[in-house]
Parts: structure tokens; C-alpha cells; sequence
DNA sequence: TTGTAGGCGTTATCAA
DNA sequence: TTGATAACGCCTACAA
């Protein structure tokens, strides 16, 4: 039964906008959706009647109807973490070019929140989860939910292939190992690791590469040079003040905000980067070139790996029903200042 | 008439929920929203029927049988520039915790973009709309947009009360004023103002303001010293050399990515903040302190500008129909290295 | 090519 | 306190 015509204070529905053009509600959804069956006349009609009621279609009631919302949900850490904005832009990018959006949610690294986002996106019907997950274990009702839900999920920054079917990661080992042999290359001998939370998928990978590094430039592994941090600003201080009482001459630190603090400690402790010890930071930005020294980094494509999890996703959307897939991003080593490396060395005069 | 049974690949629906419990839905509805007027008995059965399907109400059914999904729309200009993320968790903040979620879209400040992300936010029927303006006009289409959709906005950054009728915004008069004070204070006489986009709602207050802090001083105002950028580092770098060209000893930037282009244009000219000029830069971030000179800076509040836009809109929804308000936030001064100034005077000696 | 009517999963109104 | 049943706005077989 057609619904009442509208009333003044609400939106028109497609019923309003039959009516007003004389046809049924058929042949509006038809124009709406730009089918090719409807004669130029009564498109027409109906074009002048969706313009003069500004009739816009009902998402919500379009959502459950077909049973898709067209909507991707998204679960971040923390979107004030300088790293995922372009994380986010990458995959926004990638899912409107195929005509989804995105539902962002952060999840604090807190299991309840992250429950609660997980709650909202099943509760929202997005049509698949980009899962972002960098540190801390699954609680097992969110695993459990996961797991339960007929929905695709990709994870990122995170391998546990138990979560997820998909996944696209920062290859933690190459980059831990590219910025170890950059620091050896750059005259470092005792190289310490500033690295993330323990037990975390990719702990393992950049604590291998890291070790790696070392012994293929034949230096030895002191597991006293290694620490563990929690990506936060705060943690790089506390922690890097321990770290640098060992007095490296080096420092391979996992991520920025950590790098801030360790060189604030640095800092306080009067030692000087990169004279008393080099660095790399994983991970870039465009407003670094303003620090002194320039940071030497592995960057990760960010924006990439926002694309690629989105890419994951709508291939798992379109049917794709083969195996799990991983991907590896690569790292880009970008050599500046901090590691007090010049590719053309100085006279010998003036090497340290 | 009741819906079929579950299928195998489908989420469980009220209906399913209320035959395995073997009431009716209207008794699942209720004990899904906690109303009280439910038998323990018949509370118990459906509990465990719940548990059993794994039951989660659907939010786009329930939105679209309330008319309304309790889903706030928020329109900033771009994520990825570090002002803004803050700003959102604010917003995010303030809405979680009155029982809203909040939905993102970056507009680019592309007038098309931004009509798009109004667009889809009207077509989910969000509830009411944070609509992030810096800077360029409003298109007419999605000014009349604005005009016709029955959901409350309110604007941030932009106080055009014919756009919308609450705003909040930074007093950007009160932020220049400081700002050129303290430079005057720092012994700065030659103060150019590197500022917005010329015709935005923000940029005659952000002018008057440094007009008033030079007269204020007893310094004479210079047209000459005005200078309009965009916000971008790009634009901070090309005007910057050109504002640096006239030999200012002091400058006031008017966002963190414009100041990068600024410093990163002085180091090339070979000139030295702050010995050669010092600086106050408007908008403060925690990672800031480990550049050197450490950036003087006039922070606005933006975790707040979120909460406050938030408050307004949600005020709105609960039905307060009385007059438009502006909210002003006041900027804080924080004083730190790149204008030279000292709160203790060094020995006249040392005095520059 | 166009129209009719039933379904999508909720809430809400009336009866019972 | 509970239960049928009609909205909510759209899509889509199936019929005409």
C-alpha cells in the first residue's frame, strides 16, 4: 500500500515522487538507477518530479532492501597516531573509486573498544572489515566474532592468518634489516633496537631482521641491545633513556613517535645525533625535513596499504573464494642526516 | 506475516529469535531495548535464544522503522593534515558518549568532493552535520543543500552564520593579536603575517588582529607585510620566500604545514630562526619539541573545537530552537624558543 | 515497457 | 504483560 503523501517536514520517498510524475514506484527506482527500459518521456517525468520535490533516495531503506550497505568498515588504532591518516586516505581512495565508502572506527589498542567498533560495523551491516590491528592479542569474543560473521575481513599490520583469511603488512623483517645494514654501512658498531610491544606478529620478523642484519655484516647479536617500546611518544623517553645508558652508537627505532621521545632523552642526557649515535626511524613524513638532523628512514607506503587492504577486500566482495592471501609491502630506505652517512665519504681529515 | 526460517549463510533476524524462543517479536524487541515490562521467565527464554543465533539487532532496519540512526556526519577538509584527526577525536569523543557515531568524509576544500560527501551523508540520513570549512566559498547548490535538508549543521572553523545557524570556531583575531604582541615583546619590529586564503570568514579577523597587536606597540601597519597562503606546505615554501625577501625580523605563520614551507625557505636563504627572525606559529602539536629552534607557538584547542561542535549539534537535536550561537575558543600562548624571547633576561652581555 | 505486491528487519500502535 | 500487524522506503520477481 503506497504510503501518505509527504508531509511537510519530511523527505520525499519514492512513493512522493510516483505520484507527482504520474507513474509507479517501478519506474522511479528504474531512473534512479539509471536503467536503460524507461521511454524518454516518462523519464522525464519523473526527472522533473525528483527535481522539484528534491528527492534523494533512502540509503538505509536501499541498504536493506538489496541486503548490501556498500560500506566498508574500517578499525584503526588511533587516528591521532600521525601514521594512519594516509593509511585511511589510501583506502578511501581505493574504495570509492569502486563505489564504496568507508566506516571509521578507533579502536585505542583497547580490547573493549575494539569490541565495541566490531559490535557497530557487524550491527551496521558494512559489506566487509579492514581490520588494523598493530599490537595487544584478540580478545577471544572478538576473535569468536570474527570468526562468526559471514562478512570478509582483511587485517592489517598484523599477520595471523587465524584472524583473517587476508592480510597486507609492512615487511618488518626488510626494513629491520635495511636500517641495520645502514647503520653498519655508516661506521655504527654497537646497534641497539628500539622496537614494539613483545609478542606481537611482527615483533618476531624485525627482532630476525634486526639479527640478520648484524650477522651478515659480521657484528654480533647482544640481545642487551634490544628493547621494547609501545609506539607511544612517552615509552621512546623512558625506554630510550635505558637504552641509551648502554651507550650505542646506533638505533634502529620502530616507529616515530617513539623516535620523538628517544631523542628527547637524548636531549636531556646531552648526547648528540648524529654524532654520538646514528639513527633510523621507521616510517615518514613530509614535515620531517624540517628536524635537525634530517631523519634518516625506512618508509612504509602508507597509502598503499591502505589501497591494497581495500583491493584484498572487494576481491573477497566480487567472489575471489581461493586462499588467504599476504601481502608484503616493501620498504623504501630514505637516507638523510641522522646516521652522519655520506655516500661521497669527506677527506679523511674530517671522518669521525 | 513471519519471515523464513534462518538460512544457513544469513544473520538471525528478530523473527528468528522470536520462534526459537516461542514468543512474539514484539517481546524480543523488548527485551533487546531493555524495557522492563517483560516476564523474567520470557526474558530468559529470549536471552538464550539470542545466544543461541548469535542474534545482533540490524541498526539499518531499526533506523529506518525510527527515522533516525543516531549517526553524526562530519565533513573535514583533509585527514592526513595533522590539525584535523584531533579535531575528530574530539568530535568522537563527545558523541560516543551521548550515544553517537560519527561518520567521516574528507572534502579536499574541492568543491565538488565536499558537495559528494553531503550528498551520501544526507542519503544515510545522519541525524545532523559537523561541516569542517577552512576556506573557499560555498558552492550555491550545496549552500541550498544545507538550506533545504531538515537536519541541523554546524559549522567549525567558519563562522558564516547564513551557512548554518550554530558555529564554533578559534578566535583567530584573539590568536593574531597575541601572537604579534609577543613578537613586539621579543624585540621584532619588521613583523610580516604569513595568514590564509584571502576572503574566508576567518582572515579579516585573523588581519585585524595583527593590525591591532602592531598599533597596539606603536608600530605602523604595512600592507606590504601580508602575505596569503593556503594552508599547504608547498604554498608556506613559495610565499615564504617571497615574505622572506623583504627582510622581516619577525612572522607570524598561520598553521603548522604553512611554517614547514617558511623554515624550509629560510634555511635555503641561509637565514636562521630565530637569530635572523624569530616566529609564532598558530596550532601546536606534542611532537613538535624535538625541532630546533623549538616552535613558539598559539595552540588552539582542537580535541575541544571537536566536543563543542558536537554539544551544539546534539543541543539542536534535542530540540533547543532558540537563536544561532557562536562558540569562540580562546588560543593559548606557549612560549618556547623560535622568537628569542626570555621571560629572564640574559646578562646584557649575551643580549642580542 | 510498466505496474503490482511482497520482502528486507525493525519499531510502534492497538487489541487481547 | 503479550501478540498481531501496519508502517519505514526501497528493490524486484512476476504479471500485465
Amino acid at each position: 500500500m503506497p504510503n501518505k503523501p509527504a508531509s511537510p517536514g519530511k523527505a520525499a520517498s519514492i512513493y512522493d515522487v510516483a505520484k507527482e510524475a504520474r507513474v509507479s514506484v517501478f519506474t522511479v527506482s528504474a531512473v534512479v538507477n539509471g536503467k536503460t527500459h524507461v521511454t524518454p518521456r516518462f523519464r522525464e517525468r519523473v526527472e522533473a518530479a525528483i527535481r522539484k520535490l528534491h528527492y534523494r533516495p533512502n540509503l538505509l531503506a536501499r541498504s536493506l532492501a538489496k541486503q548490501e550497505t556498500h560500506t566498508l568498515g574500517m578499525i584503526v588504532p588511533d587516528i591521532s597516531n600521525p601514521f594512519f591518516p594516509m593509511v585511511i586516505r589510501g583506502a578511501e581512495e581505493a574504495a570509492q573509486r569502486h563505489g564504496y565508502n568507508l566506516l571509521l572506527c578507533n579502536s585505542d589498542d583497547n580490547q573493549e573498544k575494539e569490541s565495541n567498533a566490531l559490535e557497530l560495523l557487524l550491527a551496521k551491516r558494512v559489506d566487509g572489515i579492514l581490520f588494523t590491528k598493530v599490537f595487544s592479542d584478540l580478545k577471544p569474543a572478538v576473535a569468536r566474532m570474527i570468526r562468526e560473521s559471514k562478512i570478509p575481513f582483511v587485517l592489517m599490520l598484523n599477520n595471523n592468518l587465524k584472524i583473517a583469511r587476508d592480510a597486507v603488512v609492512a615487511d618488518d623483517y626488510r626494513a629491520a634489516y635495511e636500517a641495520t645494514m645502514h647503520l653498519v654501512r655508516s661506521g655504527r658498531k654497537r646497534i641497539a633496537l628500539l622496537g614494539g610491544p613483545p609478542k606481537v606478529s611482527n615483533g618476531e620478523a624485525r627482532l630476525q631482521g634486526f639479527h640478520d642484519g648484524l650477522k651478515a655484516s659480521g657484528l654480533s647479536f647482544d640481545p642487551s641491545f634490544v628493547f621494547e617500546g609501545d609506539y607511544r611518544s612517552e615509552t621512546g623517553y623512558t625506554v630510550g633513556k635505558r637504552l641509551l645508558q648502554r651507550w650505542p652508537d646506533g638505533v634502529y627505532s620502530a616507529n616515530f613517535l617513539m623516535t620523538v621521545g628517544l631523542l628527547r632523552a637524548a636531549q636531556e642526557m646531552g648526547l648528540a645525533c648524529p654524532d654520538d649515535f646514528g639513527t633510523v626511524n621507521l616510517d615518514d613524513y613530509p614535515w620531517l625535513d624540517i628536524l635537525r638532523p634530517k631523519l634518516t628512514t625506512v618508509e612504509l607506503p602508507k597509502f598503499q596499504l591502505g589501497q591494497e587492504a581495500v583491493r584484498l577486500l572487494l576481491d573477497r566482495l566480487a567472489g575471489y573464494a581461493g586462499p588467504g592471501i599476504l601481502k608484503k609491502l616493501l620498504p623504501e630506505l630514505r637516507i638523510r642526516e641522522s646516521c652522519g652517512f655520506q655516500l661521497r665519504r669527506p677527506p679523511a681529515s674530517a671522518r669521525r
